[in-house]
DNA sequence: AAAGAAGTGTCAAACGTTTTCGAAATCAGT
DNA sequence: ACTGATTTCGAAAACGTTTGACACTTCTTT
């Protein structure tokens, strides 16, 4: 008996104990064909009222819902948006938080679609846009793109978008005037040897940064000094090592720009397992002004980005387009700001 | 002629430019049959090596990707998990990042869906879940579900689950035992005329804070008082009214404990609103520790839950049952902590 | 009473895959 | 050469839905 019992609990998840209703039980169980109930659920012409509501009672009865992959394959228009994101670390997560109030009362279902499988190589989010567009996503917002990605059959709206060709609608925050007022900042401070922790050179954004820090270097004729550079590529585990990297060189910088706040924060732990003080022996100033920035200790000086208004902003366009409508603007770049905390400080004389 | 360009211009967007390339197109293109590419796409077995070459060359050139909603129709299995929500707020938004590490080195793609549409209805997610299932996604995650989902024909786990027969497989926080601080904690201060702001009574972790805070208060020989209770439902435009209903009462209570951060940041909107200062004449705590609650000013004080980790243990257990296996335990319950911040203090003499 | 017009339902094709089965071709063994 | 085994490929069914065309009633109109 109980190993019965066992047997009938594995089979529990690992096959399906009830499959679930189709469109032919429904017509079976009304006794109509499967086009009736159809256009019935659908609400389509022709269709008598009595038999409607006799389907209906049949629908509610075996709890029927239509399966969203079959009737996307047939009617392309599904309703639904699709937002592309490599992983859900801060930045896109903030992101999403956007796009969701913007389409809450919009007719369209939001679906967040992260590649863990294959994120590395590159390209990973053109494949996806594919598979899952024509049937299961009427558009696409794509958030940090390792690609251009060129023409594919449903509107798409890039955020934060890669170099290349922009020919596809983009939503950015002002990176060369933001990462300007931080490395200003940190030269107001006193610091001179202001180190430069870069982020994903494929990413415009990352390029604006750099442009910037070396603008606001050159405004206050500080010397350009390549060896102050690393690439970070914009992640934690990225970033570690460059940081290590520019953290142990014999006349290393007493302030760092980190060209967004993951990078940031790998910098101050770097800076931590080197035994250095975080404001007192190196400042850092990051990008984004992610959640995080301001909970950890010390909280982060950085440069806020309205991630929120990104998302919603990308979501208003792609509606936009969805409905037909051309774009007032194709590339909208929205402001940024100085966030003082408590990583910066005037450096040790 | 500018009347042709601004049709065009208006198709670029409106209609597909681009038709995805089909397995058809490959076929053709190779001189093969579709049975044919698609095995050698996945690789199957009884295609010779040039067949292959050949296919994987036109694959290449026409930029090929089977679409995940056609191959997931015929073939159930997607090697994609789902996790229902219903919008992307702080709490959903903290879990989703738990959830994506810890599927980020599985074999399997995270899909987060949220119905904008119909989230108002009870029972959206059931329906989602329908729709998705059998189909699209091999599993699924249902964060603060409005049903107690019976059987579905694919492994189901909750988050922050409902009340009623908890059949399927549950991750949840000490709700109960933190509660109990946060009350104990608002008596510890001084406090007798505790309010308490409720969260949404089909949940079971709103039930178990309700009740956290009433053995606390007879732990501390305090009556329990239900006009000092209110229903805010766990989100920020459902708590103001009862909040604020509250804190007009002649003698409103001189503490707060809103049963999440949302309906805390409510109260003190509304205490704000109120002329009321916070913590002077009203303190408050929440319940979660969203990344909001540091940022506020005056900071948060709160129970913090585990948000990631709750996202984490509960993608880990769906993968566990994926892969056919049993889970030791079907219920997972993790601890909470006080976090004290800048919103609570003694009652005014 | 005949003819056209509505109204109501069904048939069958289509969407893009995967997979089973069988057919053709090649090969090995006698 | 003949049989049998093996390899390689294609035809067709199936997944669950939507939809246009069509057929059958019933109702108007003349």
């Amino acid at each position: 008996m109980s190993n019965v019992f066992e047997i009938s609990f594995h089979v529990t998840y690992a096959d399906p104990m009830t499959p679930r209703a189709t469109i032919h039980d429904v017509a079976a169980a009304a006794g109509v064909s499967v086009a009736t109930v159809s256009k019935a659920v659908n609400g389509r012409y022709g269709i008598s009222a009595a038999t409607t509501a006799r389907v209906l009672d049949v629908v509610q009865q075996l709890g029927y819902e239509s399966s969203l992959v079959a009737s996307s394959m047939r009617s392309r228009r599904t309703s639904v948006i699709g937002i592309l994101v490599a992983d859900f670390e801060p930045f896109s997560a903030e992101i999403l938080k956007g796009v969701g109030v913007a389409l809450a009362d919009s007719r369209y279902d939001l679906l967040a679609y992260s590649g863990s499988r294959q994120r590395e190589t590159n390209g990973w989010e053109r494949r996806s846009l594919s598979r899952l567009s024509g049937t299961l996503i009427d558009g696409a917002i794509m958030v940090t793109p390792t690609v251009d990605t060129t023409s594919s059959e449903i509107p798409v709206v890039a955020i934060d978008p890669h170099t290349g060709r922009a020919d596809l609608p983009t939503v950015e925050s002002d990176s060369f005037g933001g990462a300007m007022q931080a490395t200003r900042y940190l030269i107001e401070l006193g610091h001179r040897r202001i180190g430069f922790l870069a982020g994903r050179p494929d990413l415009r954004s990352a390029t604006l940064r750099e442009a910037g820090y070396r603008q606001a270097l050159a405004d206050a004729g500080i010397q350009f000094n390549p060896a102050l550079v690393r690439v970070g590529l914009y992640k934690r585990d990225t970033a570690k090592g460059p940081a290590a990297s520019l953290l142990s060189m014999t006349d290393r910088p007493t302030a760092v720009f980190a060209a967004n706040d993951l990078s940031a924060i790998a910098i101050i732990q770097v800076a931590a397992e080197l035994g250095l003080q975080v404001p007192g022996d190196l400042s850092v100033i990051g990008f984004d002004d992610i959640p995080e920035a301001s909970q950890m200790n010390p909280t982060l000086t950085t440069i806020r980005q309205p991630m929120k208004r990104l998302g919603a902003t990308a979501a208003g366009m792609l509606v936009a387009l969805l409905n037909g409508e051309t774009l007032p603007q194709n590339h909208i770049r929205l402001p940024t700001g100085l966030v003082r905390r408590a990583t910066t400080a005037p450096p040790a004389i």
